[in-house]
DNA sequence: GCCAACGTTGGC
DNA sequence: GCCAACGTTGGC
């Protein structure tokens, strides 16, 4: 099993959303980073961890745990001329965008923010804390998933 | 294949 | 709203 923490913007798709969806289980579509493509396609497995991480907002941080409830598939927004998320490179035959399914798990009891994971001595590895990092979709280890979760 | 221009992300 | 970082695009 393996973790991960994914980013969304709460104005665009929060937590409370995730939460309150039928099934509480969400395609997690409009990922259009290959780097980010790559690992929920190669790596991603149903039951892997995901920490739900709340992103351009007044406290961005981590505030809850959510699941792989759906390994990668194609992301229909992709071929949708209408779409925000349409891109004329992917088409249902040939696909260049995916997908993950994602269940609702639980919310922290708190935010768990940005700037106290920077403040951490052992989480230096994390691509998060990196300046300027801006990858949606990264790999945690079982052990900073473990340190994190600590903190709460 | 290089690299400047451009667009996007996302913290602050 | 600003702007640094960085991925992508496209001219050459």
């Amino acid at each position: 099993m393996r973790y991960w923490l994914m980013k969304s913007e709460p104005t665009e798709f929060s937590i409370d959303d995730l939460e309150q969806r039928p099934n509480q289980t969400e395609p997690w579509d409009g990922v259009r980073n290959y780097q980010a493509r790559n690992m929920m396609r190669d790596d991603m497995k149903a039951g892997d961890g995901v920490l739900f991480y709340h992103s351009n907002c007044t406290v961005p941080g981590v505030v809850g745990i959510a699941e792989i409830a759906r390994e990668a598939y194609p992301d229909a927004t992709a071929f949708d001329p209408e779409h925000v998320h349409y891109d004329a490179k992917s088409t249902p035959e040939k696909p260049v965008w995916l997908m993950v399914d994602v269940r609702f798990v639980r919310k922290l009891q708190r935010t768990i923010s940005l700037a106290e994971l920077r403040d951490q001595p052992g989480l230096e590895g994390l691509p998060l804390i990196r300046r300027a990092n801006r990858l949606s979709v990264m790999p945690v280890t079982e052990a900073q998933w473990a340190f994190i979760l600590s903190l709460e």
